[in-house]
DNA sequence: AAGCACGACAACCGCCCCTCC
DNA sequence: TGGAGGGGCGGTTGTCGTGCT
């Protein structure tokens, strides 16, 4: 069993931390941690992490508290192995939106950013690569025609074109674009991505958007709201495709390579609200 | 049986955004 | 308007379990 460690020095740092460091538990959770946090958690609710520990008994630092509701104790969080279906619509949504993965965990509910990002860590990443697909780009790792080497080795070394990746924090809201801030919200804009998420079919996964982890996204009712009715537009018509053709390259002439086109998804999706 | 390597995953860390005052 | 605090995110690390030598 893991021995708890207790740091006797805080780390002076340009931030402070979430919490003073000294007399603060580390490492895993027992049973008994578990069952007064979820206690707590159940009679007073979430929020205020950082005092949480406190008032509810616990040596753990507030993220800490917080991590581990919302990605073991949390009811809502769904345990047992990844489906296969949940698995496919993992890789479709980092094809999509790459390293973002409470916005891929916002898509399936149950699943949690960190179990997806462990999964995709040790399972799918290497999946592809063994498949000679690098997980970055979804392309190919070595082509056999390469075309203009020196175009397409900036290709590889950059983050790939249709998922950026930008250096800094990232949130959907940062994929639709720093303008849409003040332009994506109306409800006529809304209504058009919902239009065409309704013509593309909404079924997406068949699981309803609002529902158990995946409602975190979709209720708070901004621009997190319409970039996730146009995940499952996309998504829907790369299945769509995929049924129709049984051919994958359809969804890079349909949709990916479109979205190189505008640079980058927020710019696919900016297009698509004024050409619903 | 002991040591090592590796995979899986829980947990930590630092950064950033948002909200409130 | 700016600072502080709360919360969330992605990257990374640490630990355990298991299989192999």
């Amino acid at each position: 069993m893991k021995k708890p460690i207790l740091l006797g020095t805080s780390t002076v740092t340009s931030r402070t931390p979430c919490c003073s460091k000294v007399g603060i538990k580390k490492g895993p959770w027992t049973a008994e941690e578990d069952e007064v946090l979820a206690n707590y958690i159940k009679i007073e609710g979430g929020g205020r992490w950082r005092t949480l520990p406190k008032r509810a008994g616990l040596l753990s630092c507030g993220k800490s508290c917080r991590l581990r509701w919302m990605n073991y104790l949390r009811p809502t969080v769904k345990r047992g192995p990844i489906a296969p279906d949940e698995e496919d619509l993992i890789l479709r949504l980092h094809r999509l939106v790459g390293n973002r993965w409470a916005l891929i965990a916002g898509r399936i509910p149950g699943r949690t950013d960190n179990e997806i990002k462990n999964y995709w860590n040790t399972h799918l990443s290497k999946n592809l690569i063994s498949q000679g697909i690098d997980p970055r780009t979804h392309k190919p790792l070595n082509p056999v025609s390469h075309g203009s080497s020196q175009a397409n080795q900036d290709d590889d070394d950059d983050v790939p074109e249709s998922n950026p990746n930008p250096p800094s924090s990232s949130k959907s809201s940062e994929l639709m674009g720093e303008k849409t801030n003040s332009m994506a919200t109306t409800n006529l804009e809304s209504h058009q991505i919902y239009q065409h998420q309704q013509e593309v079919g909404d079924d997406c996964m068949g699981q309803p958007s609002s529902s158990g982890n995946g409602g975190d996204l979709v209720e708070n009712g901004n621009e997190d709201h319409m970039f996730s009715l146009f995940l499952d537009s996309l998504i829907t018509d790369n299945q769509q495709q995929q049924q129709q053709s049984n051919n994958g390259d359809l969804w890079e002439a349909e949709i990916m390579s479109p979205m190189v086109e505008f640079g980058n998804p927020q710019n696919y999706f900016n297009h698509h609200q004024q050409h619903p």
